[in-house]
DNA sequence: ACTGGCTCCTGAGGGC
DNA sequence: TGCCCTCAGGAGCCAG
């Protein structure tokens, strides 16, 4: 399940074997992922130098002077670089290869991912110009959360996993957060103090932050053939921990659901 | 302008 | 051992 730790964790392995090769080959076995796979990428991409990899949102961007390719990892989705090509498993469905001989291999069992092919400014693509800021950039603090918030009903839970609100905010980092803010998932995004809101910035870029500095020590998993040990474990204080004690009070941690996803909290810590 | 609900898909895990 | 059911989850999309 990635989240913006990992996409950003995947982005740091990617962009050193990719940025200033040229791409030999582009070889698509699966063209349904979430959007079908355009024709004119296989056309336009090989051949290309790449100039830069970056991220925006949970979306990878990997830039040639012919056009862009935005790649999302959706919730099962994992890129691997392999030393070479090797002959493909299961839900293995795309490989870009280099003339490095090097080769990044998408594999995404649910196919909740996509690869898409851009021109001009991909900030611009219809996918990314409505976001949210960057949680982990200057413009993203507790006031901007405020003013944001202002006269929304939603539930401050849903309120944040809102890509428009901010970006790269899942349901576990949601969770996280929120419990180390000490705001109740339910309360009205438009109930909460300039304060309060303060301090869930704050809980959210350390939370973020954390997974991000665990990621990297896992970096090296992604030149692993096997690619298994890829996603990192974290201690999470409140996630999937229903009716286990508060780890700060010992109140049972209850469950509830909100927008169709597993809300999990502290009834006495978070109100 | 907001908000909530539905949807895509497969694998894991529980119950029997 | 094996089958069936439910659940998980990012985020686009639509209806109210």
């Amino acid at each position: 399940m990635p989240e913006l730790p990992e996409v950003e964790t995947t982005c740091r392995a990617i962009r050193p074997v990719l940025e200033g090769q040229r791409v030999a080959d582009l070889e698509i076995r699966e063209r349904r992922l979430r959007w079908p796979i355009s024709r004119k990428i296989t056309r336009e991409l090989p051949g290309q130098i790449i100039r830069r990899v970056r991220r925006r949102a949970k979306y990878l961007l990997v830039e040639t002077d012919a056009g862009n390719a935005l790649i999302h990892l959706g919730m099962s989705g994992r890129l691997r670089v392999l030393p070479s090509v090797i002959p493909p498993g299961r839900h293995d469905h795309f490989d870009i290869s280099l003339e490095s001989g090097v080769c990044v291999r998408y594999n995404d069992p649910r196919r909740f991912g996509c690869l898409l092919w851009t021109h001009g400014d991909p900030l611009s693509h219809p996918r990314l110009v409505d976001l949210g800021p960057e949680p982990l950039e200057g413009d993203f603090d507790g006031g901007y959360l405020y003013t944001a918030g202002r006269g929304r009903k939603a539930p401050i839970k849903q309120f944040l996993m809102d890509p428009r609100t901010v970006v790269g905010v899942g349901n576990i980092y949601a969770n996280e957060a929120l419990f180390r803010a000490g705001i109740h998932p339910r309360r009205a995004a438009g109930r909460i103090s300039k304060e309060r809101m303060g301090r869930l910035a704050d809980s959210i870029k350390t939370v973020l932050e954390d997974a991000i500095r665990q990621g990297g020590t896992t970096l090296r998993d992604f030149l692993h053939v096997d690619g298994t040990a890829g996603y990192f474990r974290q201690d999470h204080l409140v996630y999937d921990r229903a009716g286990q004690p508060c780890l700060v009070c010992r109140t049972p941690i209850r469950r509830l659901v909100l927008g169709q996803r597993s809300t999990y909290y502290c009834p006495k810590c978070q109100r």
